[in-house]
DNA sequence: ACAGTTAGAGACCGATCGGTTGCAATGTTT
DNA sequence: AAACATTGCAACCGATCGGTCTCTAACTGT
């Protein structure tokens, strides 16, 4: 996204248009080129903005890492936000979309990122928290959870997230579509069983 | 891991040791400081080695990245060998602690290195199929597993392996001992049950 | 309209990056 | 032991890193 060049705005709108540019030129690039390869010279030219003009809104490449880290927790947020009422398959099929959605793979960049960053890991662990609440709370309002108890509910979510992060961090490299079909299904299965007996 | 400084070797010898003690440094760089942070001067430094001395055996960082890369595919397996026969419970104590285990995050910083630079994905997916078929022959072998189908027994193997491997990347960040040892008592309930009716 | 403030451009900085080169040290062959 | 091959060190290379500085352009308050 590059700062749009329009015609008379005021400071504040100029300034929150580059920061907003900014964050989304980082977020592109760590899904494009990974963690590791986003360096403040490939996000300025993304975002069409100089170094100047970031360092004038971001002390430094960690803060503008995190700006974009909230933003990232966001979105991630958002989509899991788009589904009504479903049947157990779908919402399963949902959730590991979720889990293999670009916005997914930029916030693990960030989370294995973290581990060895403590500045960054400990501005992103409030971040994590807020997202993980939030996911938990809308697993307990699906139609799913509504025949188990609350607490199994939420475990049982988690868990899910869990192995279809783990699934789609390998199957980059490791695609495996008949296992991940086959898995899906299980899931399925046992998700209906437990449904059934209350 | 230093080169050894011990007296007269032969050529062979001297190659393997400078060798082992670079792919060494590399892991250990990697699991201590990161992907990102990994780089060839910090190699050299903690191997003991001259970066003339590097590249007189790796054409590369990605060479040498990938050299490492198959040390962590062997010592990961490794590490998995290490079961006897055991309860249902000590059977997922023990794959959540491979999960947990160091050499796990150095193969999890490489597997999100190479979501995003296709020379390494390309070395590092025979890795990973070697690696994963092993884990499975693994699973198949242990006593849970003697009780289904070898076809249930494998995805339910690989789908624990994702779901640790999941929860321990987000453990980094945001810690939830409760509900971790929670999922853990759900799974070896579950998997009770399935091995009770057969 | 004009003074004062904020945003942004772009040249620049020292440090470090992956990688190269020439030479000295070590080991091998005859 | 002399000739040769291999290994390793250290200085060095251009490029790029995150970050700074100065100056101009754009907006704001009076």
């Amino acid at each position: 996204m590059t700062a749009e060049a329009v015609g008379r705005r005021t400071q504040a709108e100029r300034s929150a248009s580059t920061q907003a540019a900014l964050v989304e030129a980082t977020i592109e690039t760590i899904q494009e080129l990974g963690y590791h390869r986003a360096s403040l010279g490939e996000i300025c030219a993304r975002a069409g903005v100089s170094k100047g003009g970031l360092f004038r809104h971001f002390d430094s490449r960690l803060d503008l890492v995190v700006a974009a880290a909230q933003e990232v927790g966001r979105r991630h947020l958002e989509g899991f936000r788009s589904l009504g009422p479903a049947t157990i398959e779908e919402q399963l099929v949902f959730a590991r979309s979720r889990a293999r959605a670009d916005i997914n793979a930029v916030w693990f960049e960030l989370l294995i990122a973290a581990r060895t960053d403590e500045h960054l890991r400990e501005q992103l662990t409030p971040v994590a928290i807020w997202l993980y609440d939030n996911i938990e709370e809308l697993a307990l309002a699906s139609t799913l959870a509504q025949k188990v108890e609350p607490g199994l509910a939420r475990l049982a979510a988690t868990s899910v997230v869990h192995m279809f992060d783990g699934e789609a961090v390998i199957r980059a490299v490791l695609p495996r579509p008949a296992d991940e079909e086959a898995r899906l299904a299980g899931a399925v299965a046992l998700f209906e069983g437990v449904a059934d007996q209350g």
